[in-house]
DNA sequence: GTCTATATTTCGATAGAC
DNA sequence: GTCTATCGAAATATAGAC
């Protein structure tokens, strides 16, 4: 097989198991045993374990910046973007109440570590945040956009903590309609 | 030393060190040498690294519930009641944003981890849900009374979620004042 | 590029002297 | 009740054959 696909297997076998089972709770044999290589060829394509979560982390703000940008396309009002934010929710909710938020939940275990990668996984937020700042510009809210943005994030990262914690779906739901009454009320 | 004070210093430096760096990451060798004991000696007080995570979480369910008999005895109105829960977010802001939610990081840790202590742990949040419920009864709430209740923890974890992944203690002034906005609208 | 074999460390846990 | 010594397993990482 091709370095560079053997490499993005390893990579996205990684991004799952960080987010399912946390990142200092998934070893190389798990990683190994889902790509099915052996764990000596690991440092063939990576240096270190943390050599991983810097690739996880560069794919996911890979990611992330395709999905805002779609987002961007799909809707031209800018509320209708935020509401794709906000549908996220519904959308993972399955794994949201199986595993909680990947990027929260990746940041607060890193906190915890004091891991040299915290900044990096941190700007997985700042994505969002910048982004969703954008839109409440341009929905009027020059004052105070980056306000309601860091409040539209904080809320859905609250949702997605006790729906893990409670294991319950419909709490999501019930939530999501209140942020949209929310952001009615923002224009 | 009395096995009771042993005990009772092991637990004490448990709870604190899986607070700061999680309870995978917090070892023998951290709570040996915080407590001044040798890591042998923990098996005369604890069957299992678990028997201590069960001990701490009994700790925290005692003092939480010493804390919400203070309030209730503090304040007598049901509003000022649900304010001193919403103080804790300014009361604890600098150990919030350095380790984020002690009760929120514990419970998504377990979840992960899919380990046995979960239910045991998130009696912490239902500890919280069920006497912010009472309140919200008591202040004319009865058909929402738990919805408001889950509302405004899932408000709380998501303030501290982000105040410790951008290391701003600011942002929890700020989200308080709404905070206490959000309940002075409730009656 | 992938493998087997192994080095090294750290972990949770045990045995037994004092 | 506390200690030292040590076990066995699992972790990350390395060396070298193919």
């Amino acid at each position: 097989m091709t370095q560079a696909t053997t490499r993005k297997q390893i990579v996205e076998a990684a991004d799952r198991l960080f987010y399912q089972q946390g990142f200092e709770h998934t070893s190389f044999r798990d990683i190994a045993e889902t790509v099915k290589i052996s764990r000596g060829n690991f440092y063939h394509h990576f240096k270190s374990k943390d050599d991983i979560l810097d690739a996880v982390i560069a794919l996911r703000l890979t990611n992330t910046r395709r999905m805002l940008m779609q987002w961007e396309s799909e809707a031209e009002h800018p509320a209708d973007r935020v509401r794709c934010f906000i549908n996220i929710l519904l959308m993972n909710r399955v794994k949201i109440k199986q595993y909680g938020c990947p990027v929260g939940s990746l940041c607060s275990e890193l906190a915890k570590l004091e891991h040299t990668a915290q900044g990096n996984a941190n700007q997985l937020f700042t994505l969002f945040r910048d982004w969703l700042r954008e839109q409440f510009i341009l929905l009027g809210h020059q004052q105070d956009a980056d306000e309601l943005a860091m409040h539209l994030l904080a809320r859905s990262q609250g949702i997605a903590t006790l729906a893990n914690a409670f294991h319950d779906e419909s709490f999501i739901k019930q939530e999501v309609d209140q942020l949209n009454n929310w952001l009615n009320a923002c224009f």
